[in-house]
DNA sequence: ATGAAAGCGCTAACAT
DNA sequence: ATGTTAGCGCTTTCAT
């Protein structure tokens, strides 16, 4: 039997390692490897043999094996729950663009149910990941220490965790909530509906919130009305017309999906206190909503004002022109990847919680 | 100076090692990784002993560690060029879902221009994944040959390299460009257009072919109609009423997005030689066509017949109910990872290439 | 069933 | 600038 590891077959053959690499250049095996460390001091002539012998044996670093001597992996591991919404494609897109620039890989872990996210964020962190970003999840407090031990940082997108010492970056959905409120009372609408998606989610819910606050205030039956000094302002001039809001009506979508927003939208529609203004947990949900408006009869924004959340691309399409709430997508990335960045920099730093402001995009299904 | 790494303190601090449980259970490092090593024999007392102690020092195994010796990774990587068209997320969700339940995670490679995959691809070599899945781009002959060196199997997702040893899973293009120039022609459509998307895409490409040839053989002009059986069978009938049949109109929309598509679609509509059908080389692209043929006062179907490709979910939205061709996304994943997994287990297996068949879905937008 | 020992492919002192 | 040496954390013989 032929010993083919050192026969001219070894030439070509997979996986050389800098052992055989520093055989055939007549060097140290250190000495490939400052070849292909950058910054490290080799002499040009030594460096052109490594490099000659290297090619010949068509040598890779193997980076698992770096990893495991330097404690860094350059990967960083991003959780994705659900992933039906379209929003979170560009998300993602965006992730893994702006962490590619920065030399970062994105290690995918894709989860059904939230019951799986911890077994998922073990796994993340066996394999040593130098981060880990979390979309639509929320993590117990007992994963955050988990994380926390293993020194791997952790940035949650768009969800919170208030009180634990976890890192998180969100769009200020309860902010969003009042615009939405604020623009339909401003154009008069009086009978207002919100369609909710995932009722779990901090998203829905802080959306919802908002809405319901801002309205509640109008209506001169809160205090809250005094308790800043922008609501005191607006306070006054609204009170005089608040009469005879009624709270709005409430259905439910239950998923972030075109077709739940089809049929949250029929039942809501066939009522017979019809509103004349329907808030919408997310884009997708209001699109439904949309169609099945149209579908029934009902002119947009005339009978009907629709409005949804996260600005999709497709919000923008002349077909639906749906005036929505833009979440500020890049800038929360980019704060995501700095705030990751600097965790991973700087072990010791605090917990950073950021919530960046939406913006209302007044289109055609709003007066 | 204290050594921490002697005291109590060491219990819950950072990356416990084997070396530390084994001190700690008073057994030996081997023990410790036989009790995480599933099917490893070791006695249920020090398996316990071994457990207990890990937990207190909140030991996980090292994903990395464990690689570099066993010599897998149980990481996929897959490489998604310009991942813009939505076609692509759906299959992204899939492969990670699917991968995921075999045990494999997925390393993500978000690469902008063909020009990236060479480096990209080289990247995921040296983390040593276990197989590489790469869509939306061809590989030159050299890179499949590196990857083949490196013992790393590839399989290519919707592209091919004819003459190559590479792996490919395709929906067949051609047939599906045929598939939409024979339902055209059956109702009746004689003036038809065609909407191309990324010119350079073997996608695009066969879809056209697909279209244009069978578009010849039915103007009889073609020796090709005489070439199989099931052609000429259909030749005989078609030349009768072949006659008139100019070739199709050709608009280029450059990108498989909806913005492309309304500007295509825009400039194909103003001519003076109008089209009674758009085939459009994606969804997308006839999504945007459909709502621009909506905007200048089209009837669609009846003034104007409009099919798309690929199925996505939108098309079977009630606003857009399109006729389209759906590509077998789920086989499609299935047989790209089933390969890939074979190449994985059988190095020394063939090269596979497959073309599965798509169908014609008959909405609103054909009569 | 268990421990001792070798080594995966690499980086990082430490000498020289 | 380069070679020597000692590991990183783990699996896997090989003894016992």
């Amino acid at each position: 039997m032929v010993d083919f590891d050192n026969s001219p077959d070894k030439i070509g053959s997979p996986t050389a390692s800098q052992i055989d690499v520093a055989k055939l250049a007549g060097v140290s095996q250190a000495a490939v490897s400052r070849t292909f460390t950058p910054g490290a001091s080799v002499a040009p002539a030594t460096r052109d043999k490594v490099l000659a012998a290297a090619k010949m044996l068509g040598y890779r670093p193997n980076a698992i094996a770096r990893s495991l001597i330097t404690h860094t992996t350059n990967i960083i591991g991003i959780v994705l729950v659900r992933f039906s919404n379209p929003f979170y494609w560009h998300v993602f897109k965006q992730f893994t663009k702006k962490l590619q620039q920065q030399g970062y890989w994105t290690l995918l872990f894709n989860v059904a149910e939230d019951e799986q996210v911890e077994e998922t964020l073990l796994t993340a962190l066996q394999y040593q990941v130098d981060g880990i970003i979390i979309t639509s999840a929320t993590l117990s407090s007992g994963l955050v220490d988990e994380c926390l031990r293993a020194g791997t940082p952790v940035v949650l997108f768009n969800r919170y965790v208030l009180g634990a010492r976890a890192n998180a970056v969100c769009c200020d959905n309860v902010a969003g909530g009042r615009m939405v409120a604020n623009a339909l009372l401003a154009s008069g609408h009086r009978r207002l509906a919100y369609i909710a998606g995932e009722e779990g989610s901090s998203t829905n819910r802080d959306r919802e919130q908002g809405f319901i606050e801002r309205l509640k205030e109008h209506r001169g039956d809160s205090t809250m009305v005094v308790e800043s000094f922008e609501h005191r302002e607006q306070g006054f001039a609204e009170r005089v017309e608040g009469a005879g809001l009624e709270p709005p009506l409430w259905e439910r979508a239950g998923q972030y999906t075109y077709e739940a927003g089809l049929a949250a939208a029929r039942r809501l529609l066939e009522r017979d206190d019809l509103p004349d203004a329907i808030f919408c947990a997310s884009d997708l949900i209001a699109m439904g909503a949309l169609d099945q408006a149209r579908l029934m009869g009902f002119k947009v924004p005339d009978d009907l004002a629709i409005i949804g959340f996260d600005d999709i691309d497709m919000t923008a399409w002349p077909n639906y022109n749906l005036s929505t709430v833009r979440q500020p997508v890049d800038r929360m990335v980019d704060t995501t990847i700095a705030t990751l960045m600097n965790a991973i920099e700087h072990p010791e730093s605090d917990t950073v919680m950021k919530w960046l402001q939406p913006t209302l995009i007044q289109r055609g299904t709003t007066r």
